[in-house]
DNA sequence: TAGCTTTGTTAGTGAATACTAACTAATCTT
DNA sequence: AAGATTAGTTAGTATTCACTAACAAAGCTA
């Protein structure tokens, strides 16, 4: 059930370092190669184009984060605040333990006129999306949130204060601490819809 | 008092324009000098290079928005609340307005490479980040907003949910209502942190 | 009107880029 | 062990890119 071979992944990680480091822009065939030790022509291989890395890269991740928070969600018995707080715990973490796919994945503005990358930003942001809705209705549902703003709302604000804490982690070289910070704007948020 | 030609700011606009419809990688001085009618050597009659034009584009757009908010926040006798809906009502009537700036300064992931240009998008995001907390800070020390969350989580919150507003917009390809969603989520917001 | 500045032109340069052709060594299958 | 497949190599190609050299025409200034 591997999706990916060992040469793919250790190509798409690489990739995805340089892109960290230096901007999708410095992302070439020639350093990337240069990066694993290969030639060009090897990458080809393993590729059919360049294209074809980047939507592998977030097809890759896409495949791993969904594994991991829906591993997360099929824990019955936990409260929708208990459930969200592990939710971004385990996602921030992610991000500290590969910082590199930020730049990737919040990268929309870049892939814009690509359609298969489009694609797969778009899934990427919508699964997310899925589960902290589901957890809000939850919430609201059960009576742990506050009905007062409506959830699709209440989703917006969290995602978007949480992209916003990941950028600017990006942004400080990576010098804050993400793991706090991120925390910080969900408890916000979930003060702010507590109903005891 | 013109810090720019009338020809600078045709090129500045051609080239906002063109990032809006094809994304960054698609900006070339060729395609740049076509879409004016005008000779590839002729922009560097006026830019030194293109990453000059980029950062002009920052500049120019952070000026006309420094002007228009400061326009606001100077008004006295207003409530903090109204302060702030006015706000975001004028940034989101000047993104419908001009759509095209939206993909360079929501583009921090392109120029992450890059000093200066880093900086100046830096600089239009701590401009906006200032205004809304002060914002909240003056209404927070009036009785108008809940003090339960801290300001600059609050700042962080507002701000993140209506990036991700305007990003939908954006990848809806305009189509969804800008106006109508950024005022939704600031509304909500401002319910949560009401104080009667 | 002579000369200078401004703003444009044509023609080109060297460097970089994604990708290919042709070949080869190693490994797997039978 | 023979043949096929896999995964690599060297040496290119065509294209694109930002940018430059050299020149020209128009208008302003003296």
């Amino acid at each position: 059930m591997q999706q990916f071979t060992d040469r793919q992944i250790e190509i798409m990680e690489a990739a995805t370092s340089r892109i960290a480091k230096y901007g999708i822009q410095n992302l070439t065939i020639k350093t990337l190669a240069e990066d694993i030790g290969l030639s060009e022509p090897a990458l080809y291989r393993h590729f059919n184009s360049k294209n074809e890395i980047l939507q592998c890269i977030l097809e890759y991740f896409k495949m791993e984060m969904k594994n991991r928070i829906q591993g997360i969600v099929q824990k019955k018995g936990s409260s929708a605040r208990d459930e969200i707080r592990a939710i971004f715990n385990s996602q921030l973490q992610a991000f500290v333990r590969k910082p590199a796919v930020i730049s990737v994945i919040f990268a929309e503005g870049i892939f814009h006129f690509d359609e298969g990358l489009t694609r797969q930003v778009s899934e990427l942001m919508d699964m997310m999306q899925g589960f902290i809705k589901a957890n809000i209705a939850r919430g609201q549902a059960n009576g742990e949130y506050s009905r007062l703003v409506a959830a699709s709302v209440l989703t917006t604000i969290i995602i978007g204060g949480m992209r916003i804490t990941v950028l600017k982690w990006k942004l400080s070289g990576h010098s804050s601490n993400l793991l706090k910070d991120g925390m910080a704007v969900l408890d916000g948020v979930l003060k702010m819809i507590n109903k005891e």
